[in-house]
DNA sequence: ATAAGGATGACCT
DNA sequence: GGTCATCCTTATA
């Protein structure tokens, strides 16, 4: 890290409908300073949520105080929590007032990973493809918390949370239905690099 | 006030 | 393959 390029991705990339956004993530780098650490990770696996006309997505319900990041401007974080136990990380899409976001459900892990695993509460010889894949445990690897984290702004370089491209090429998309969800299973929005590791879940286009 | 269910993961057989 | 911990959000009364 630090020797190659990396610019941070514009408020502009987000202001767009989630099905062009998901895959556009694919291969960008999730970045989050943890103290005097700098974690990294690869994105590798993602899900649309729409608005209205989505049954599963959070915002199908209308504004309420959990989901209002989703109907505010693009490009920011946001976090909730599910299960009792875990927070899952997604970014903002579509302009202010017009809901939509993306779910960040698995990253390869580039950078920290002594710290990853430290927040994981996992030992550093443990199996790395399960250090940040699926969205409970990438979460926990980054630090990620509704308190921290909720409406935070992706798009500014200076946050100790954002997002980044790093010059590297584009990976080839693979289109499968999304996963964990009983409504509107059958609608294709999750989007994985081909062939990647550290993407939860199958590589299976139908079940 | 209460109940139902959830964009999950760990552990078990 | 299956069970279940655990608590927040939402709907209903």
């Amino acid at each position: 890290m630090g020797s190659f390029e990396r610019r941070v991705l514009p408020r502009s990339f987000y202001d767009r409908d989630p099905r062009l956004v998901g895959p556009d993530l694919l291969g960008q780098i999730l970045l989050r300073r943890q103290g005097r650490q700098l974690l990294a990770g690869r994105i590798v696996e993602v899900e649309a949520y729409l608005g209205s006309d989505d049954p599963a997505a959070h915002a199908s319900i209308g504004k309420t105080a959990r989901n209002a990041v989703l109907f505010g401007p693009p490009g920011q974080a946001y976090v909730y929590f599910i299960y009792g136990n875990h927070y899952c990380l997604n970014v903002s899409c579509l302009p202010d007032g017009t809901p939509g976001g993306i779910l960040f459900r698995a990253v390869e892990p580039i950078a920290g990973i002594e710290e990853m695993c430290k927040l994981r509460g996992v030992g550093e010889d443990s199996d790395l493809r399960r250090l940040t894949s699926g969205p409970g445990r990438l979460a926990a690897a980054f630090g990620i918390t509704r308190e921290r984290d909720n409406g935070k702004d992706l798009t500014d370089a200076r946050s100790d949370l954002h997002i980044a491209d790093d010059g590297s090429d584009l990976p080839s998309v693979l289109i499968t239905k999304r996963i964990g969800i009983t409504k509107a299973a059958d609608m294709p929005l999750r989007y994985i690099v081909a062939g990647n590791r550290f993407v939860s879940g199958g590589m299976k286009l139908s079940e």
